[in-house]
DNA sequence: ATGGTTGACTTTGGATACAGGATACATTAA
DNA sequence: TTAATGTATCCTGTATCCAAAGTCAACCAT
């Protein structure tokens, strides 16, 4: 019985459109600010203008493009007060991830997050910022995951809008990343320990630290 | 010269269309569950598919329908347990608005929420939990607007979700209107006192304290 | 030289056309 | 009577088409 079974595999165009292009902009390859042209992409892409349209509003909705006044579609671009505001929302979007996740993390899971931290650490003994990056996203996304919220894991456009898309270089500094990891070992112990007060305190000083160096860095 | 500008009124059939969808499910004419046809739906508005199309995935980003397996769009209805995933995030989202809130509100804004609670006061006088309803989410989404957070301003939908898709009957109880009018109150003052920590941890428990309700009433 | 205007070209928004799945119902066999 | 199957119909997904709005640049006037 060698069936292929295409469980949920019914592979929608837009969705596929969607993802291809949240990389390209998550991935670099695509700009904040680049116009983004239904033609020139349908063509590339060999599909209709139909599910490019359709992809255009889902990266909308998830702020990863605006379209401007005169229907232009474009990558997003945030001035610094913005993106201060988007980490004031994400101060309270990890607590909460980790408040919920230190009530559902398994040995499993929490053995998923330290191996990450202890990825985090090679990437900064060879300083290489982009493995860095990733492994920061992944970290957070999978408290995010393990909170098992749903409504809580829609947000994980924002927190990789902030760490893979505006990344300041000023953020990308190698001492601030090794400090950071040990906030991320901290976090992943207020985790086991279960204690949700906790958790979500050292998860919220985790991102306000990061606020700080962000609003210091840019006087 | 009597140019009429027209300044930015150019309007999207989706946004039109999109709107009309929203308004529908959140005044109970579309239940939870409802099949959503393109055709129906195009047809009854005298538009052509494409617009219905694209307003289905902007519903969709937003929590208000969902498409299942077979491509049908149907509103979103959620368990219990979904409602207390919703209301998690509630807690947060609504203690970030008022701890900025708190930074930004003037008189003009205080005198706004205040009349919001007076009108809330006259709306269990003779009790009217459709009226009660409503100015609950005008009063949140108020403080949600006057943060002045792009990002925190996204999740109104999920106010709105919460408070007027799925109002469990437990919750729309005179008594607990009654406290919860009371509730607001005490999150205005903590707003006017210009206490961010105080708002955040006062709008927080006026949350929490629904969250109770809503597990006590169901057990 | 600068500023505004015109017009060709580009790009988007909306409608229609076509094909493949999904649903529902009726008919038939156990 | 119930379950299964086949068919007819409906619905959705994608492609293409048309019209309107926007963009850009060359050109004219000041």
């Amino acid at each position: 019985m060698e069936r292929t079974f295409e469980w949920e595999s019914r592979t929608r165009l837009v969705h596929e459109v969607a993802n291809l292009l949240r990389e390209r902009i998550y991935s670099g390859q695509l700009s904040p600010g680049d116009h983004l042209r239904q033609v020139q992409i349908s063509t590339t892409l060999k599909v209709s203008r139909t599910p490019v349209r359709e992809a255009f509003r889902v990266l909308e909705q998830e702020g990863l493009v605006t379209q401007s006044s005169g229907g232009a579609v474009r990558v997003v671009s945030v001035c610094p007060d913005e993106l201060l505001d988007a980490y004031a929302m994400r101060e309270v979007i990890d607590g909460l991830a980790a408040r919920e996740a230190s009530k559902h993390a398994d040995d499993a899971a929490l053995e998923i997050l330290l191996d990450l931290v202890e990825q985090q650490r090679r990437s900064v003994d060879p300083w290489v910022p982009q493995d860095y990056t990733n492994l920061n996203v992944q970290f957070h996304a999978t408290i995010l995951d393990l909170a098992g919220n749903k409504f809580l894991s829609r947000e994980l456009p924002l927190v990789r809008m902030t760490s893979q898309v505006f990344t300041p270089s000023s953020m990308l500094n190698r001492d601030r990343a090794t400090r950071a990891i040990e906030e991320h070992v901290e976090i992943v112990e207020a985790i086991r320990s279960g204690d949700g007060d906790r958790a979500e305190s050292i998860a919220r000083r985790h991102i306000r630290t990061t606020i700080d160096h962000l609003t210091r860095a840019s006087t």
